[in-house]
DNA sequence: CATGAATGAGTCTTCATTCAT
DNA sequence: TATGAATGAAGACTCATTCAT
């Protein structure tokens, strides 16, 4: 049913694929755009006639990826009725692909807030985006008298999406992973539910 | 009883204040040590008389400076009696060092993270050991009660930092600053407070 | 009578034809055989088919461009009967292949000139052959008494040339062109002819 | 009385010297920088502490040389009186720089030529005062009544400035110099001259 | 201690050329 | 023949580090 990709789609992925690797390994800038092109099987050369250059190896790799997660984001928080199990449902997602794709994972955390003039623009955006998912549920939690109204939605997705990359990040450095990622997920997400929720509603 | 710094600490200092302001805007990698040199007001050499090398200096950054902000940190908290008032406190001092201090908090922010070999083991004792004033905050809340026993304090602590790092970082970012710090303190503590106290505390 | 020109023979032209163009714009040496085939509307391989490397698309060019001229030379002289008109037909049609041909024209001055190991070879024999024309005309006229015969021909046909090509150059050069070329010509070819003839035969 | 030169200007001077063994062997494009450094005595870098880049070798070499070279010209030409002497002597000077300093020689013959967008500018500056050390003779002539007012002095300084390039070319290519140097500077320079006085003037 | 000129290893990038289709 | 994706050698340039002064 899916087409077969082409040769050249094939090669696009490959190199993405090879630069996830090596840029987790090393980091953007002690990773070789060799480096790449050996981990992808293909010649230097090759590399610039599907990349700029290599930061825009990076930049394609944001837009990307960053796209494939929201919308996979989007897809499983829809199954969701209610909607702080939405939120939990959030930090689980979030979470699991960090475990599933731990070096894409890694990349993220660190260049995401490196200052390079052309990340800001690009990934900003997308980054914005991803969050809105979470601000727009607290946002109708809030319509809906579930959220307290004092709780600002951007600065408390804000929070929310940074607690959960910690979490992860722990979890991916601890040696012996003590606490599994889901009860982290369960915890972070109950903290903040609990912590939003309008007093009056628990009394009832 | 302070003696006054000697030339030779004075220069010491110049060149990680320099250093500080360089890293802040390039970044570590984009940051020349000539650069360093030249807003320390020093020759490029004589960089290499007070650290091994280009890696060395932002070592050092973090051994001097993480220590001063642990210690500021734990001062701070000190004079409060109130564990959960000790919570906010820690929020409010850690995005205020923020404001006060820009650039090195936007250093910390990035090459906290990078995996660099070097960075890993030094800096993750010092952070660790700046974590452990909150872990050790809801331990004792838990010892007393009012804590939930099923919170993981080693997880809640990396938790509650994230966010707070992660609403600083939008802080900074943001052209107009809609919502003060202290505000976004006291929110994020709230959240976290709320949401680990212990249900019986709050019926009464 | 004469055939039409097969595709292969337009394709070869239609090369030629590109690499003046793209020649004469960058220069040899920043131009791309990429470049000459967009241009010529093939593919970079087909280059290939057809020329043995890229410094064989300048001498390919030279070999063919050159003949042309020369044979063009020669039969616009070959209309005069009169010595010294000739050496100012000469100038004129010098003068004006430039003119008319102003891309391959920016490509002889310069690369007639690059001592490139290649070129020296071949160009300079086609060159020679071109300059015989001058020194042949002054040859002539030194047997029929009418020019000097302390005049070294190939050192004049040399000279002649030479001044007859910066001229060209500085026409092509200059935004405004004050003095039309058919007058440069003119005066060149007078000064050239004043200077060498007989000093008896102006008496008469 | 002349100072030393210092250690840098020495640098400076050792790798504009080797660059012009080094350009006028390979041409510019087919030179490496590293070979200039070698050539030089000095590490690939340092070439970079002197210059911005290898164009600018190349344009600097011209602003250097080209003004020696005008400077020198304008001091012999000022050694004559007589008018119609001065332009036999530019012709004896310029074609005795290109014995003394064939490598500079070399380079100037192409890269005069070459239409890089950096050389147009700076050089042709230069190279117009140049000519105008012949121009500014003719037009004396003119004025004194020795000239025909008919020779448009700009044209005519090109031309005799192409004339005398193209000689010199020839005589450097020439691998047995059948005709000295100073015989071909005569030859060229009777020829202008007498081709350039007035005929009433001969008459007498 | 301080300097800053010099070093040269290290890398990105280009582009002529090839070759499977 | 024609294509154009792929190759990989080559080279300009940077910058951390050294060391003679």
């Amino acid at each position: 049913m899916t087409e077969l990709p082409t040769k050249t789609e094939d090669k696009h992925k490959r190199i993405l694929q090879a630069a996830i690797k090596v840029f987790a390994k090393n980091g953007f800038y002690n990773s070789k755009v060799s480096e790449i092109a050996q981990e992808a099987g293909v010649a230097d050369g090759t590399i610039y006639l599907y990349f700029k250059n290599k930061d825009d190896i990076l930049i394609s790799l944001f837009e990307e990826e960053m796209e494939k997660i929201i919308q996979n984001m989007k897809q499983e928080i829809g199954k969701e009725e209610d909607l702080l199990k939405k939120l939990k449902m959030f930090a689980v997602v979030q979470l699991n692909s960090k475990k599933e794709n731990p070096d894409l994972a890694a990349i993220m955390e660190v260049e995401l807030r490196q200052s390079s003039k052309f990340m800001k623009e690009y990934v900003n955006m997308k980054f914005i985006e991803y969050l809105k998912i979470v601000s727009s549920i607290i946002k109708e939690g809030q319509k809906k008298g579930i959220i307290k109204k004092e709780v600002d939605p951007t600065i408390v997705s804000r929070a929310f999406w940074g607690a959960l990359d910690e979490v992860a990040r722990f979890w991916v450095l601890s040696p012996r992973k003590k606490v599994s990622l889901s009860t982290s997920a369960e915890l972070i997400s109950d903290i903040f539910i609990k912590g939003m929720v309008e007093a009056v509603n628990r009394k009832s």
